[in-house]
RNA sequence: GGCGCCAUAGCCAAGUGGUAAGGCAGAGGUCUGCAAAACCUUUAUUCCCCAGUUCAAGUCUGGGUGGCGCCUCCA
């Protein structure tokens, strides 16, 4: 499989520090608030790219941290009265509502950086001591300027990054691109002990130390939105690079940004939608959908005429779908023949062939659409053997499975007495060619919520 | 100013230098008691514009035009 790393600006070989598995640390939010379409792309990509290691074989071990302390869930906490970890508990609930809500899984690990204060701490007295920050008056800096790589990511100069900052140098700061590690506690904000006084983490040091704890000094993968690229994913390189004195990540990995009238989604441009108040219109598959149906690195308008396509995209999915469950009910026996098991093998070819050029999943639903086409071809047709139809099923599914989508699929089929009889009723009257009849009860139980289609075996159920 | 990205049908979108995938919407048809679903046909002689390289360019090069992003908290 090959990835674009950022950091070379390259497609490359996805080749695994260790044999048969993955190291994955993506960034994750900061949980101060519910969070939006923006904030939702890198969770539905970057869990597509471990299901699909995962079905390639590999084992993925995938951090995905929260960061609950920080300027803006003090300022929430004061607003609202309450101690920071109030906010931050409450939007971490929020988060795994709407996560799970996209059929995002969760990671093998979620850690927090207020359970790695030992971790943070020991990793920027490390960094004092090998001379790369510096205590000041209970705050402690890194010096971008004593690392010579700085810059390698972002593919800028450090001289070039500084004359764009506007942050003064003053008697704390020594010089414009320093940032801080460890920030002293104002009054009355939350803080922890450490060797510099009470104070708290800076944002870039707690992904090096959680980066570090659960995955070790090296890894793999190190993932996240474009716009953390500089400062957050610069910093990250420069802090673990300069403790370790080794790679800190192999490849990184950064998605593109969700636009609103083709400019990006922010809370600074207050043009955002929250996945909440999506989901509430459209439900949540049809936005883990919208995330695949382009490149990842591309650039992806939102509008409600856009989801719409999705709606309706997913039900030719969930129609094919439904379909083979229902053939199979009545399906003859039989075994499974060498021209499905051919048309299958091409399909998931094709899907993978899309899949290992950099995640291309807008390919991949391609195949997914032209799979459907064979299975309603060819398998949904009369006298297709149970065998066939399971085989293709599986298939189905496993693509399915490795994009996340079909996972709102009706697994119990029963329905409730009055509709049974209603059905009956109606399969009555339409032997007696009562075709009035029929129609008024086909409204009747459209009025109860089911939509029924009649086909060769009966009255097939539409979700 | 520095560093990048993008431009493909009504909409969304893929595209390894070899003659434009896929989805949505639309039109016509087949099937159906009628529907629905499905299937078939149809919807870009052409990929923002102009040059160039090449037997061959949506794809490469140069130059325009238009849009966007990072350099500051941000997925």
């Amino acid at each position: 499989m090959k990835i674009y790393n950022t950091l070379s600006r390259a497609k490359e070989e996805l080749v695994p520090l260790r044999d048969g598995e993955v190291m994955i640390y993506v960034c994750g939010p900061t949980v101060y608030n519910f969070i939006h379409m923006g904030n939702g792309r890198p969770l539905c990509v970057f869990d597509v790219l471990r299901r699909y290691l995962e079905y390639r074989g590999l084992k993925v071990n995938y951090v995905q941290n929260f960061t609950d302390i920080d300027d803006k869930i003090i300022n929430r906490a004061n607003e609202e009265g309450v101690d920071f970890s109030v906010i931050s508990e409450t939007y971490i609930g929020e988060y795994f509502t709407d996560a799970d809500g996209m059929n995002v899984r969760r990671a093998t690990t979620h850690p927090k950086a207020t359970e790695n204060l030992g971790e943070i701490i020991s990793l920027v007295g490390d960094l004092i001591s090998k001379g790369f920050a510096y205590e000041s008056e209970g705050d402690v800096y890194f010096s971008p300027s004593k690392f010579p790589e700085y810059g390698k990511l972002s593919h800028q100069p450090l001289e070039e990054l500084v004359s764009g900052a506007r942050i003064a140098v003053g008697e704390i700061k020594r010089e414009p691109a320093d940032f801080a590690l460890w920030k002293k506690a104002k009054e009355g904000e939350p803080s922890w002990d450490s060797p510099w006084g009470k104070g708290r983490p800076g944002w870039h040091i707690e992904c090096s130390a959680m980066s570090r704890r659960y995955l070790g000094t090296t890894i793999d993968i190190h993932a996240g939105g474009q716009d953390l690229i500089f400062p957050h994913h610069e910093n990250e390189i420069a802090q673990s690079e300069c403790c370790s004195g080794t790679s800190f990540a192999k490849y990184w990995m950064h998605n593109g940004y969700i636009n609103v009238d083709g400019v990006k989604m922010s809370k600074s441009l207050n043009n955002f939608f929250t996945i909440r108040d999506v989901a509430k219109v459209y439900g949540y598959e049809p936005i883990r959908y919208f995330m695949l149906s382009s490149h990842y690195r591309s650039p992806i308008n939102y509008s409600k005429e856009v989801l719409d396509q999705c709606v309706n995209s997913l039900s030719r999915l969930y129609t094919c779908r439904e379909s083979l469950d229902f053939a199979l009910k009545n399906a003859p026996e039989g075994s499974v023949s060498e021209e499905l098991k051919a048309v299958c093998e091409a399909r998931k070819n094709q899907f993978n062939e899309a899949m290992d050029d950099d995640l291309n999943t807008a390919d991949a639903l391609a195949a997914i659409f032209e799979f459907v086409r064979d299975i309603n071809k060819t398998v949904l047709v009369e006298g297709t053997s149970a065998a066939n139809i399971s085989f293709t099923l599986n298939a189905f599914d496993e693509l399915c499975g490795v994009l996340g989508l079909l996972y709102n699929l009706k697994k119990d089929n029963s329905l409730d007495e009055k509709v049974e009889a209603l059905i009956a009723a109606r399969a009555q009257a339409r032997k007696e060619k009562n075709w009035a009849e029929a129609d008024r009860i086909r409204d009747e139980i459209k009025a109860l919520g089911v939509v029924i289609e009649d086909t060769p075996q009966g009255a097939k159920i539409r979700s």
